[in-house]
Parts: C-alpha cells; sequence; structure tokens
DNA sequence: CATTATTGTTGACGAATCGTCAAAATATCT
DNA sequence: AGATATTTTGACGATTCGTCAACAATAATG
C-alpha cells in the first residue's frame, strides 16, 4: 500500500518530465516535429515506459492541454478576486484569457488542436473527461462573478438568458477573439490592422453593454482598469511577457 | 498556347477531382485517415500526380479549405441580400456563417485545422496566400453591411471604432461560437445546454445591442426574421440541413 | 539468504506512411 | 517517322508509429 503511493508519486513526476520535455520539442519544432522517439531520446526513460502513461501522441498531446487549462483556472481565480466592481471583475477574466495565450502560446495553441477530431478522437477515454471537467471548473469563475454581478444590481438577467448562457457568450467571444488574433496562429487577413489587447477589450466592452452590465463603456474609466490590471493585478504576469517579447 | 490554355483546364479539372477524394476519405475516416496513398487508389491518377498538384499532405488540406472559403463567400454574399433592415442583414451573415458550419462539418473543421502551424506551416506559400485574399474577401461582405448600417443611421460608430473592428467583433464573435459549440468537433463542458442557433443569435444580439444597432433586441420581432432566413433567404440551405440531420 | 513471483522497462521489429526520382509513357514538334 | 519535351508512374529509402518478447528490478516466500 505504501509502496503504491510511492508509485504512484514516482509515476506522477515522470508523467511531468515526459509532458515537459514534449512541450519543449512542440515549442522548438512545433506539433509535427513531435516524435516519441525524440521525447525518449531526452529522457532517462524508453519509448515504451512514455507508452505506460499515455496511450499515444495524441493522448500526450491532451495531456498537455490539460495542464495548461489548470493553470489558466487558477489565473481566473486571481482574476475574479480583483478589487473593484463586478464588471472589473468579468473584463479581468478576459484579460487573464489573453495573458494566458499570449504567456504560454504553445500551449494555448495545443488547445485549439486538442479540439480537432484528429487528436480529440484518438486521446484516451480518460484524459478527454479530465478535459471536460476542467472546462467546467474554469466556467465555475465565470459564473460566480456573474452571480456576484446580479446580488449587487450591476446587471439584470434578460429574461431569456440563463447565467451559464451568459457565462458562455462571454467566453466564446473571447476564445474567437483571441484564437483570429494569436500570433502563433496563422494570421488572419486582418490581423496587420488588429491589435489583440485593444480588440478583446472593445469586444468584451461591446457584450457587456449589450447585457447592460454596469457601469457602461463610456461611464467608466476603463483604461484606468486596465492599468490596473497590468500594474496591481497581473503585475507578474505582464513583466513576464515583456520579458518574452523582448528576447 | 491554345494547348496551354487546354492543359490548365485539365489540371483544374483533376485538381477538384483530387478534393473531392480527399474530402471522401475525410469524412469517412477523419483527418488522420487521410493518406495520398489512399487518394491515389481510389482515382485514375497515382501519387506522384497528386505531388504535381498538391506540395505534401497539409497543402491539400489548405486546399480543401480555400474552397470552403470560397462556398462561404457566396453564402455571405446571399445574406447581405436580405430584404430587410441593415442588422437583419447582418445577422443573416451570422446565419449562415453557422449553416455553412453545420452543412459542411469536414470543412468547416478543416478551416480550425489549418489554423494550427501543424497544418499551416507545412502549406506552400501560394496556398497561404490564397487563403488570406479569401478571408478579406469574405470581411468585405460584412463591411459592406456595416456601411449601409451607418448610411442609413441604423447605428453609429462608437470613436474609437473602424467599420473593419466592427466587423471583426462580428466575424471573431461568431467564430468562436460556433467552434465550441460545433458537433464536429470536441464538444466542450457546458455543450449539452447549449444549443447552437439560439446561441449564436444571442451573442450576436447582445454584440449588437452593445453597438447601438438598431432596432434593438427587445424592439423587434427577431424570431419571426429568424423564420424568414429559414423560409425564405435561405429555404434551400435549411431543407438540406433537415435532410442531413435526418440521416 | 536463495528462490520464486510480480512488476516494470527496454529497444528491436513489422506495418504504415511520407515524399522523391529515375525510368516509362505520352504528347508535341520538325 | 524520328527527335524532343512533357507528364506520369510506382518502387524506394527514410521516418515514425505502437507492440511485445525478452530482460531487469523489486517484493514475497520458504
Amino acid at each position: 500500500m505504501s509502496s503504491k503511493s510511492i508509485n504512484n508519486c514516482v509515476l506522477k513526476a515522470r508523467e511531468e518530465e515526459i509532458m515537459d520535455t514534449a512541450l519543449e520539442i512542440i515549442t522548438a519544432q512545433g506539433i509535427a516535429g513531435l516524435t516519441i522517439d525524440k521525447v525518449a531520446a531526452k529522457i532517462p526513460y524508453s519509448k515504451g515506459t512514455i507508452y505506460n502513461h499515455f496511450t499515444c501522441k495524441e493522448d500526450l498531446l491532451t495531456g498537455l492541454c490539460n495542464r495548461s487549462v489548470e493553470n489558466l483556472y487558477n489565473l481566473f481565480y486571481h482574476a475574479a478576486s480583483f478589487d473593484g466592481c463586478s464588471r472589473e471583475k468579468i473584463l479581468a477574466i478576459g484579460y487573464a484569457y489573453m495573458l494566458h495565450a499570449l504567456l504560454n502560446p504553445t500551449e494555448f495553441m495545443l488547445v485549439i488542436s486538442a479540439k480537432t477530431p484528429s487528436i480529440g478522437e484518438k486521446s484516451s477515454e480518460k484524459r478527454r473527461e479530465e478535459h471536460l471537467h476542467l472546462e467546467g471548473k474554469l466556467l465555475e469563475n465565470i459564473l460566480h462573478v456573474i452571480s456576484e454581478g446580479l446580488t449587487s444590481g450591476d446587471f439584470k438577467l434578460q429574461s431569456h438568458l440563463s447565467p451559464a448562457q451568459v457565462a458562455f457568450a462571454l467566453w466564446s467571444m473571447c476564445f474567437g477573439t483571441i484564437v483570429l488574433l494569436h500570433e502563433s496562429l496563422d494570421r488572419c487577413s486582418v490581423r496587420t490592422e488588429m491589435e489583440l489587447e485593444r480588440e478583446l477589450i472593445n469586444h468584451a466592452n461591446l457584450m457587456l453593454d449589450g447585457l447592460n452590465w454596469k457601469p457602461y463603456t463610456q461611464e467608466h474609466d476603463w483604461a484606468g482598469t486596465l492599468k490596473k490590471y497590468k500594474t496591481e493585478l497581473f503585475a507578474d504576469e505582464v513583466r513576464q511577457l515583456k520579458r518574452l517579447q523582448n528576447k
């Protein structure tokens, strides 16, 4: 029994090592450049052992994707703790989403790839379920801020919308914007004129105005709020990002 | 010279044949199941000939993707001809986007895959440029309706937004919603409670309200407009879709 | 401690796929 | 017809995948 739990701990560490190495390779050579043999060559274990942890290459990719979503969860959690009104909190979550995508381009890219059938279909059931579970946890953060906004009276639910629908609207809007403006992905045609941070804030504000979530875009100093995100709430992350972009 | 143009015509037809066959295989066996050898086995030409048309498998996928965007362009064009106010036209474009994704799930999936570096990176420069060009043409349709809305006074540009930014906001919002709720892709965790058509209309209306694009959601019979889309503007497409879903 | 049982690890192997290219087939020109 | 240019072909070497029989390490037993 104790031997078992020691084993689990060792196994977990090895799984992390495999994933770290895989991420290195993907960052350097792209998803297509990832090979189980290459991973095996970089760690003190063999190919067979890797296949004891992951059923196939795609399963490994989904594993990486899930680890990334866990980190995103923590960032959302932190965003929801912003010291301000509910609309500032919800916008902070959108901003956190963007920061995460910029700070971890490789992993963000993996989230999209994992939604692609060629990868999703082949992953193990276990990891696919884990992925759904993690996405659900992500949404909980948004739902929490929504209920805060409702109780504080900052906005009212339109009769035809549930809190989950509002959360999903905000999420999918951010997702679409980030995907289409993400540097790591094939730039879309209008990209040259578009700047991710500015557009994300614009889109979010448009939708929040549409929800009548107060204070409206025109009634509040959102540039000031944005500055607070950068200098207070996500000071660390923004610093990291600057370092990354100067390289 | 005449021989050249005959050749081009023949070559074009063969390219279509290759793409049709590839699409069949992908529909049946997924992107991962697509193999150049399998395509060659289904057409009266050999592998080498396929490589005369497409530099690699990924290039073929991007080719399929582009063909799909061309069809989408036509659908957008048709949507913009809706006999109604500008907001009804812009909503029609969003609806057309959804119809296209539902009618051509395989191809829509390819559009996402093509944005993924593992595919995008390896495609030929020629086809990637073509892709950007086609996306630009898509946006033109939206921009046209936006300028119509502006001249008719249905909405006014907020000072910090350009027409292109408005077009991009609507596009990325639709894109995010469709991707996350698309059946062919890995269903996201909240999917069970969400229904694509309903959410797409909701999201679009939220953003259009945020833009102050009149008439507002509450001031107009949008259910009636939706019915018109289904029975008039896109009667053919909706019929096709029903047939597809009954199978 | 020696022996057996169990569990974990390895890397050589067959199968599948990729993209190439020299040779064969076909078309064009004189 | 014969020479030349173009197109097509499919066998080939190179990769990569995932498996599995053999091997090593550890635990259990007498």
